[in-house]
DNA sequence: AGCGGTCAAGTTGAT
DNA sequence: ATCAACTTGACCGCT
């Protein structure tokens, strides 16, 4: 079964994630401050909550709740915890309500902390900064019940080999909560599966397998055999991304992404019967590209069932 | 109401 | 030495 994913927001459905810059907010006395937020986080709630609803009405078995849903939450000035918001109970209790609703509905969520989360930087500071953004995403994700973290190498800082070397030694410093959701993905600047996948094998951190990166940046190895050897790091459903290039394989850049996927593009070998495996479409016309999607696979394989 | 410039955080590579 | 690109909008503050 493919099980399908949307990316965090939506292109024509009227679902809203809220944010605010943390200068608009310096300013304020911190009850305001906190007040804002709340209403922020109130709002967001409910924006999931409408959103898992919409992927489980149709057949989108796999949502990526983007990092800002709390917004600003591990800011170094602005930072809050929950509890302390006015209403903080109802926002938890909304947000608990959203992984009820996964949980029900056989739904999966991840998040993709972004590239200031670096497990591999020689910054102490920056892994330490790194290290509470990934508790408080950990924190959250047993919220909603979401099973992936989904992070990359980061920088190469002149010799991948030590940056790995280092990103491995603090895999022992994560709490459970994080190590146990944890996943690291090829980039399509620096690592590649062949960087990553002997990692991930012997730590036992899943390999969400980025296929677009990995016809941006190849490195030898063929889309069926980092299938199956990132088939092989996961305990659970595997997770992979899929995109297709804006301007075609032949375009000035083909990273960047298109408005939809090209059905070409979705490797046959993830399309083998018995497989169950989770695709995130990252697509510009989002939902639009997932429901397109999911219409061209629909006679050449299984797919996560629409809510009828 | 509409517009353009800006947005917490790190790293790389183009200029 | 500086700055855009990452994903890419959404938000802010000005008119």
């Amino acid at each position: 079964m493919i099980r399908l994913g949307l990316c965090c927001i939506f292109r024509e459905q009227p679902i809203k994630f809220r944010r605010k810059t943390a200068k608009s907010m310096l300013g304020l006395p911190r009850s305001e401050q906190l007040g804002v937020l709340a209403s922020l986080c109130r709002l967001n709630a409910g924006a999931l909550q409408q959103a898992l609803r919409y992927c489980q009405a149709h057949g989108i078995g796999d949502f990526r709740i983007n990092s800002q849903i709390l917004p600003l939450y591990t800011h170094p000035q602005l930072g809050y915890r929950l509890e302390e918001l006015p209403g903080g109970e109802e926002i938890i209790a909304a947000f608990a309500r959203c992984g009820t609703f996964c949980r029900d509905h056989g739904l999966r969520t991840s998040f993709h902390p972004d590239q200031f989360i670096l497990l591999s930087s020689p910054s102490e500071e920056v892994t330490q900064r790194s290290i509470a953004e990934l508790n408080y995403q950990a924190e959250l994700a047993e919220l909603v019940a979401a099973d992936v973290i989904n992070i990359h190498g980061g920088g190469a800082y002149g010799d991948k080999e030590q940056a790995l070397a280092r990103l491995t030694r603090r895999l022992q410093r994560l709490r459970p909560q994080v190590r146990a959701r944890l996943c690291l993905e090829n980039d399509d600047r620096i690592y590649t599966p062949r960087d990553l996948l002997p990692l991930c094998l012997a730590e036992g951190v899943p390999f969400v397998y980025d296929v677009h990166h990995h016809r941006c940046l190849p490195d030898g190895m063929e889309v069926a055999e980092v299938t199956e050897s990132a088939r092989r790091t996961w305990d659970r459903e595997p997770l992979f991304h899929l995109s297709s290039p804006r301007d075609g394989w032949n375009g000035k850049n083909p990273c960047f992404h298109h408005d939809f996927i090209d059905p070409a593009d979705f490797p046959a070998v993830w399309l083998e019967p018995g497989l169950d495996l989770s695709v995130e479409v990252e697509a510009k016309a989002k939902e639009l590209a997932v429901n397109r999607l999911r219409k061209d696979l629909a006679d050449r394989v299984v797919l996560f069932p629409d809510g009828e």
